[in-house]
RNA sequence: GCCAUCAUAGCUUAGUGGUAAAGCACUUCAUUGGUAAUGAAGAGACCGUGAGUCCGAUUCUCACUGAUGGCUCCA
């Protein structure tokens, strides 16, 4: 083991001693609660308990009153106020826990010690049939001793310190190795038992550890600068999108300032199809059920359906525009030479999304897919594929996402019959898809078990401003739906031969890309994607004449050119300027009119120099078309 | 959906059991200013919606709506 491994255990070690002190400093301050899991985690540590456990009180050795809190309706669990004072307790605590000691035990000993907690039971058992060792962690004083008649009789805690079933991978002398300052605990939330939603809904204290307070504070800090430059407050401040309770949870709505960002995205991504066969097609929004029952949306979107009823009909809001591409495709008679056949629609599709997964851009209920859809024969799928690869490599590049990207290439499982579509078919287009990886140089990695039961894909994953990382393009192979849809076209034999369906969406969903462009630029859009390119600013009243006619000619050439009028001192309009983020500043002054030019200057570069309109405009143009 | 926190003017926030304050933005007037906020005045809020407690609620309680963070990195 490195040193750089080395040191990343010891922190690990760390934080799941602290998750044992927040649990011991929680039962001291809530005798009630019940402990279950408290792993180390990436930025710290988490401990989940149940604070309304039902209990038998003489079982666990408690007093009638404490029984009675535990059976009132209102919840025991701590509020966010009460942070503080468990903090408090485990820095105070902590200065007397010098030590862990084990003791192996029989699942009948731990079955006995912790007859009470239905969760720790649960877990024993898994480790039981596992049969892996049971082993209970106890921490305190350093002359500390204990037996296991010591802890069936206790509720955790010892007179001397807490004890809890664990695996290992502590701290040898807490007291000493941990300084005070460089834990805290950061926030509450409800976590349910194992993730599971079908289980109770379990209180979880995360707290953050580094290690020393140094690092700690680096860590928050980092937090703060990403905070300011979240999507949702930059939307905010820059007017791009907002939302309306009148209008609904998850359904954002564009201002023209988002709106001209989310154009020079969409022509941009038509510009790199166009050229590569593609073609546009448009579907409407709502659809009979029974599109989505042959399709099988409808069993796989259950839920998440919007439903729409007509007079005498009813519809659905559509959950992806796969299906209607298929009619689409189903109404021609193509022949082996129309292949393949290359279909493009930025489509707005609905989902009824659980509202608390909603948030800003990146989780919303309708969803505007740059969707496509290609049908090619099995023998094609590699140079399709290769096509679209050229296609995301070109416009993650531009955006300046590529740099940190990874494509998971997803395989089929072992089990077979899991899947749809025979050997021959999976195994050309699984190789189809590697090969198009390799060639194009991609950061793959082949995930085994990871495809759709209906064909291979390669998704790629792209890290965000807060480093959470995006799947955003996809290309998925699917034998499913030209089965259901019963598509052919006519082969060199004259024969009937399906076609393969090629998935595909290059940005994923443009409220989502949007969302995340955001954040990747701060705000501090480069000249092809800014919503306002350039800021005329008259010195003077008397110039705002010239300013208006040059704002008139940069728009002719579809410069996105703002003015401004207002009656405020040179240097508030060029503050605002600043403050606005946009990349050009054009400033036009008795100077410049007299000299027939104007002053320019740059967002990043700052004084650029004086050119004439003619000049003025071949560097705007210029710069916009290479989507600087 | 569930847990926690929150909701006051367009935005950011202060404040109170007796119907509210400030900054920015906005409007008007003065100012004609060459690189990050000229000055003054004015207008703007039934304090998210609905109910309850109270003589009285923006403030306390409940419900609803919306926002933010979290909901297996496993003993």
């Amino acid at each position: 083991m490195n040193s750089e491994d080395k040191s990343a255990e010891m922190l690990s070690y760390k934080r799941h001693t602290l998750a044992h002190l927040l649990a011991a400093s929680v039962k001291e301050l809530y005798p009630l609660a019940m402990p279950t899991l408290g792993p180390a985690i990436d930025n710290g540590f988490y401990y989940d308990f149940d604070f309304d456990y039902k209990i038998d009180a003489d079982k666990r050795g408690l007093n009638a009153d404490d029984a009675d809190l535990n059976t009132s309706k209102k919840s025991n669990a701590p509020k966010e106020d009460d942070l503080a004072k468990i903090e408090k307790s485990m820095k105070k605590l902590l200065a007397t826990w010098e030590g862990f000691k084990h003791l192996e035990i029989s699942k009948e000993e731990a079955t006995e010690i912790f007859a009470d907690n239905e969760y720790k039971l649960e877990l024993i058992n898994e480790i039981a049939d596992k049969g892996e060792k049971i082993t209970i962690y106890y921490s305190g004083p350093k002359d500390f001793d204990f037996s296991i008649e010591s802890l069936k009789s206790n509720d955790y805690k010892l007179p001397t310190g807490f004890f809890d079933l664990c695996r290992g991978g502590h701290l040898e002398n807490p007291s000493k190795e941990i300084e005070i300052d460089s834990f805290k605990i950061s926030r509450i939330a409800g976590a349910y038992w194992r993730g599971d939603e079908k289980n109770k809904m379990l209180t979880r204290i995360y707290g953050l550890a580094f290690n020393t307070k140094e690092e700690l504070e680096k860590y928050e800090w980092t937090v703060e600068e990403a905070k300011k430059r979240d999507h949702k407050k930059l939307g905010k401040e820059l007017k791009l999108f907002t939302t309306s309770s009148l209008i609904g949870a998850g359904l954002p709505l564009l201002q023209p300032k988002g709106m001209a960002i989310r154009k020079a995205v969409e022509d941009y991504l038509w510009e790199l199809h166009k050229q590569k066969g593609y073609d546009r097609v448009w579907t409407p929004h709502i659809a009979k059920e029974e599109l989505y029952v042959t399709s099988g949306h409808a069993a796989k979107f259950g839920d998440e359906l919007f439903r729409v009823q007509g007079k005498d009909e009813s519809f659905i809001m559509k959950p992806m525009n796969c299906p209607h591409h298929m009619q689409i495709f189903a109404d021609n008679q193509f022949s082996y030479r129309d292949m393949p056949v290359r279909y493009f629609e930025p489509a707005t599709v609905y989902r009824d999304e659980k509202t608390g997964q909603l948030a800003g851009l990146t989780r919303v209920r309708s969803i505007t897919q740059d969707d496509g859809h290609l049908f090619c024969r099995t023998t094609q799928i590699e140079e399709e594929v290769s096509t679209i690869v050229g296609i995301i490599k070109e416009f993650y590049t531009t955006v300046g996402l590529m740099s940190d990207y990874w494509v998971r290439l997803s395989l089929r499982g072992d089990d077979k019959s899991a899947y749809l579509g025979t050997d021959e078919v999976w195994e050309k287009a699984e190789g189809a898809l590697e090969r198009a990886a390799k060639e194009n140089n991609l950061n793959y990695k082949p995930v085994r078990g990871e495809a759709a039961f209906y064909g291979p894909k390669l998704d790629f994953m792209f890290k965000d401003a807060l480093g959470r990382e995006w799947q955003l393009a996809t290309i998925q192979c699917d034998f499913n739906l030209p089965e259901r849809f019963d598509l052919f076209f006519t082969n060199e034999k004259g024969e009937k031969e399906r076609p393969v369906v090629i998935h595909r969406a290059i940005s994923g969903s443009l409220e989502r890309f949007l969302g995340i462009i955001i954040e990747h630029f701060a705000g501090a859009f480069p000249t092809w994607l800014a919503p306002v390119q350039v800021k005329i600013i008259p010195v003077r009243e008397n110039h705002i004449e010239h300013a208006k006619k040059l704002a008139t000619v940069l728009r002719s050439k579809d410069i996105r050119v703002e003015c401004d009028i207002s009656d405020e001192g040179f240097g508030k309009k060029v503050r605002a300027a600043k403050v606005d983020m946009i990349p050009y500043t054009v400033i036009i002054g008795d100077k410049d009119i007299e000299a027939g030019v104007v002053t320019l200057e740059n967002r990043d570069k700052g004084k650029i120099g004086t050119p004439t309109q003619e000049e003025l405009l071949a560097i705007l143009i210029e710069e916009i078309r290479n989507k600087k």
